[in-house]
RNA sequence: GCUACAUUCGUCUAGAGGUCUAGGACAUCAGAUUCUCAUUCUGAAGAUCGCGGGUUCGAAUCCCGCAUGUAGUACCA
């Protein structure tokens, strides 16, 4: 088997969506699986789309999550070869107008607004051998007529000329054998006079064939036109060395049915970018995956996971296993509703991967955005005490704002069902024994309260709660010593003590 | 409308004629642990395999029909 070449190729209209994301992950995993190589190509080839600093967001988002390319528009080659095909404009046009001297495609010189009037006049109008003699074309004028237009700059696109009654079979790696009737297609617009460029069709044929493509990955939104571009490589005498297909089943919304669009990710809360976007025409801005808090590995796994799985009961993989399982027979062939649960899920196990330390460093902004200053040393004993509790590193400033922040309010609730009458004289009782361990320690803490709290036949649940209530404000959080601990004991001891007037003498002055 | 593709627990899926009284994961619920919350662990519930016909001794698995869904049907990709 020849050398394995696979290529994403986007079109730079704005943000990367996640379903892209996933494709370019499949290509990644193939390549990288067969030591092939994977091209990132920009498909720029309707002017009119074209969206100032998408590409760089494309290339941006890649780095981030950790695919890499070996060739494409952002890597610099020796051979002069653009992967942008607005720049490679001058290549296209040559197998447009070969196709149009062997008669395999016509030049036709409808507007838009004619072709729009036929489509009103006959309901499923399309433009084909069954309509295209009744249109303005290289066909239907008389040869001289057309070198008149043509002489007059006259603009005219080159449709591909489609014989009906043909049956095109194309083996896709994924959803078998499809079989198509060309009577069905249209004679799509491969080339336009307007810009000088082609149109997708044509461009990703080109492309993928002086590429030497093997095996073309992408969405299934493009299996129905897989024939037209069977066709077309069959025209252009390159059939022989067509690339293998394989159509990836679609990624649909949560709730209902249709793909996965950015509204819906707006609307039930999630991104559907992986980096965060501003759209500069609009100036709106979309969430990303890396903003809200997500791992690029947590994303790569989920991502994974979502239309394909290995087989077994593995769930975890890195990119390297990934690389060495993955396979187009375990890709299945009906599309998979997102669900942004098992993505939290990801991430929750990936975080727990990282050390105390890299999850401290980057709580430790959230906290200086928050006016905290403080040492990492601090910050990482949190981290160690609370990690395994959260999903994301935002997460642990409602784990642990009451180390930083004594409370400023005490549930009421836990008042009302565990503050009974003397507690706060135990628990200044409790403190003075704590007191006396010198120097502290969690351990020996614990004990004396312990003994306390027996020896006083106190509620032990009842005692703790309220004491965790003094320290946190709440009935919540990690072992209470463990808490004392970090607090230090001139804290802790204020807390109470604050804790203890508030509640008992309803003062809340030093609040 | 036309064409193609798809259809197994709420969700992602396993399943390649008997091993399926259909397995796993997320989510849900319960129990255990704990002063609390969370984590963790254990367990439970959850799918008449879209429907109807065949084929076969036997079908989630093969065939046909129907239904539903999705995609495409642009001088967009």
């Amino acid at each position: 088997m020849s050398e394995v070449r696979v290529r994403f190729a986007p079109s730079p209209t704005g943000a990367l969506h996640i379903g892209g994301v996933r494709t370019a992950l499949y290509n990644y995993l193939f390549a990288r699986q067969n030591g092939g190589k994977i091209i990132l190509r920009i498909e720029d080839t309707d002017s009119s789309r074209f969206v100032a600093g998408a590409e760089q967001y494309i290339i941006d988002s890649f780095q981030w999550l950790g695919i890499t390319f070996d060739e494409g528009v952002h890597i610099p080659n020796n051979e002069g070869i653009s992967y942008r095909q607005s720049e490679r404009k001058p290549i296209y046009k040559q197998y447009a107008d070969e196709l149009v001297k062997k008669g395999l495609a016509y030049i036709a010189f409808d507007t838009p607004e004619e072709i729009e009037t036929k489509r009103k006049e006959f309901s499923n109008f399309q433009y084909d051998a069954q309509t295209r003699t009744m249109m303005k074309n290289s066909l239907t004028l008389p040869a001289a007529e057309v070198q008149r237009r043509l002489d007059n700059q006259e603009q005219y696109v080159v449709r591909i000329k489609i014989e009906p009654g043909e049956d095109i079979e194309i083996n896709d790696l994924i959803c078998g054998n499809v079989r198509i009737n060309s009577s069905v297609l249209d004679d799509k617009v491969i080339w336009k006079s307007s810009d000088g460029l082609p149109t997708y069709h044509l461009a990703n044929i080109v492309d993928d064939h002086l590429m030497k493509i093997s095996h073309v990955i992408r969405g299934a939104e493009w299996l129905p036109s897989a024939p037209l571009h069977v066709l077309l490589y069959r025209y252009l005498g390159w059939a022989d060395t067509m690339p293998q297909f394989a159509h990836l089943p679609l990624i649909l919304k949560p709730d209902g049915n249709g793909k996965l669009s950015k509204r819906d990710g707006d609307r039930l809360g999630f991104p559907v970018f992986p980096l965060q976007w501003t759209d500069p025409k609009t100036g709106e801005t979309s969430m990303g995956y890396r903003e809200q808090g997500y791992l690029p590995e947590a994303i790569i796994n989920f991502l994974a996971l979502l239309g394909w799985n290995p087989g077994t009961e593995q769930e975890i993989f890195s990119m390297e296993e990934l690389i060495q399982v993955f396979s187009f027979n375990r890709v299945s062939k009906s599309g998979a509703k997102f669900d942004i649960e098992k993505a939290k899920w990801f991430n929750h196990k990936y975080l727990q991967n990282k050390s105390d330390q890299e999850i401290s460093v980057e709580f430790q902004q959230i906290l200086i955005q928050k006016g905290i200053d403080t040492s990492l040393i601090y910050v990482e004993q949190i981290v160690a005490l609370l990690k395994e509790r959260i999903s994301f590193v935002a997460d642990l400033w409602e784990q642990s704002h009451y180390f930083f922040i004594a409370p400023t309010a005490y549930d009421e609730q836990v008042i009302r069902k565990r503050w009974k009458e003397n507690m706060g004289n135990n628990l200044l009782e409790i403190i003075k024994l704590i007191e006396t361990v010198q120097p502290f320690d969690k351990t020996k803490a614990h004990d004396l309260t312990m003994d306390y709290i027996q020896q006083n036949e106190l509620h032990l649940g009842h005692t703790m709660n309220c004491f965790r209530l003094a320290l946190v404000g709440a009935a919540k959080g990690p072992d209470l010593f463990e808490i004392v601990n970090l607090l230090g004991f001139e804290e802790t001891k204020q807390r109470v003590v604050r804790a203890v007037d508030c509640i008992e003498n309803k003062n809340s002055s030093h609040l």
